[in-house]
DNA sequence: TAGATTGTTAATCGATTAACAATC
DNA sequence: TAGATTGTTAATCGATTAACAATC
């Protein structure tokens, strides 16, 4: 065991490549239990790389049998907050937006979009499934009840900062953001972006040479 | 300089994260030249890790002086192969890959996407802007003459190793992937994922412990 | 007991950063 | 010349992985 330390990012990125591979096993019940070397030749992660990422929230294995994937998978959703609803709070009902809350996964995977919020008058009042697009002006009003404490932002760049410190004074402790922009927020709030176009430049890189031609 | 040195991963996606800076500040032309220190306090990437990163590909600064922003711009982007337009074709038209078309910053950062495919006979035919949702099973004709090497994946996950392989297939040489699975290619071809709902997982774990109560 | 597999320590690997001579 | 800032080397830091005693 390991407490106290400080769990690395990549860490807690792999236990949710693992959470989502034993999702997919836990179901077709031909496995009961399942080893670390079983994980690697499923995900292309080290064996000892995934004792080790679970050694630091404890010991949920059995020497010489393994794992109960069902206990893991519990154990997993468990440490990562998966295991019960997780209410999230959306801001900039655009493309992009409405096309997140047609994501079925997400309520599978426990995230529920209680709100979605625009700037937009032509936007507000619309209905999308069980949501009505409010007035941002609301958002900390509303979720004075809501209690949202995720929030995505799909807004353009140049107001994703401002929308960033809505969302902080609103009680969200953690952003998903997919404007291409940095925004800051206070110490102890979370901020991960999703960037297509900074992904798609990286893969841009690996083009071989001769471009338009061939 | 450094050549024949893989180039770190990491350093790819900061690249990636200096050029969307350049390109924010060369428009406002009041800076002609800029610093690794002045990087460092915009993106929050250390100097010395932005002097090294570009060192992987040649010497673009001047002692005293500082790097000039627009050369620097052109000399990254040009590194990463976003200087001209890249082909990108589209297979899954449901809502995130429609999103995807309507999504503007997609061509004014070079990449265009020139062909959407889908395998429902009730979306093929359909028209989006300018482009006609077209059979999967055309994927390999039709991209012959598009010479398109670049292919977003936006399918369900039981679809996604499928595409992928028509994607290879087809002459695609690098994937950005949407499903939330992880595809096989063959060796030369690279694949990023976008996961939502990984990245999600990642951020629940930061949540404070108390979870649905205050 | 013999075989399998864990959890953890120690070794390796690679990435980040500080320091500094070179140079504008 | 003095001050600023580069490119690169060397030191540091942290993450990955191999090895193995413990244990089912």
């Amino acid at each position: 065991m390991n407490r106290d330390t400080k769990v690395p990012q990549p860490t807690l990125e792999r236990l949710a490549t693992y959470l989502r591979y034993l999702n997919t096993i836990a179901d077709k019940d031909d496995k009961k239990t399942i080893s670390s070397a079983d994980i690697e030749r499923a995900t292309g992660i080290n064996a000892a790389q995934f004792r080790k990422d679970l050694s630091y929230f404890g010991e949920f294995g059995r020497p010489g049998i393994g794992y109960d994937v069902r206990e893991l998978q519990k154990h997993i959703a468990r440490i990562l907050k998966v295991d019960e609803v997780q209410r999230v709070v959306m801001v900039g009902a655009g493309n992009l937006g409405l096309a997140l809350l047609g994501y079925a996964a997400l309520r599978r995977h426990n995230f529920h979009i209680v709100a979605v919020f625009d700037n937009n008058p032509n936007k507000i009042g619309w209905r999308r499934g069980d949501l009505e697009i409010q007035d941002i002006q609301r958002l900390r009003e509303i979720n004075e009840s809501l209690r949202a404490r995720i929030g995505i932002l799909t807004v353009p760049a140049f107001a994703a900062q401002e929308v960033a410190d809505r969302l902080v004074e609103a009680g969200v402790q953690v952003i998903l953001n997919f404007a291409p922009i940095n925004v800051r927020v206070p110490k102890g709030v979370v901020v991960r972006n999703v960037c297509f176009i900074q992904e798609l430049t990286v893969l841009a890189y690996y083009l071989s040479a001769d471009e338009n031609q061939q």
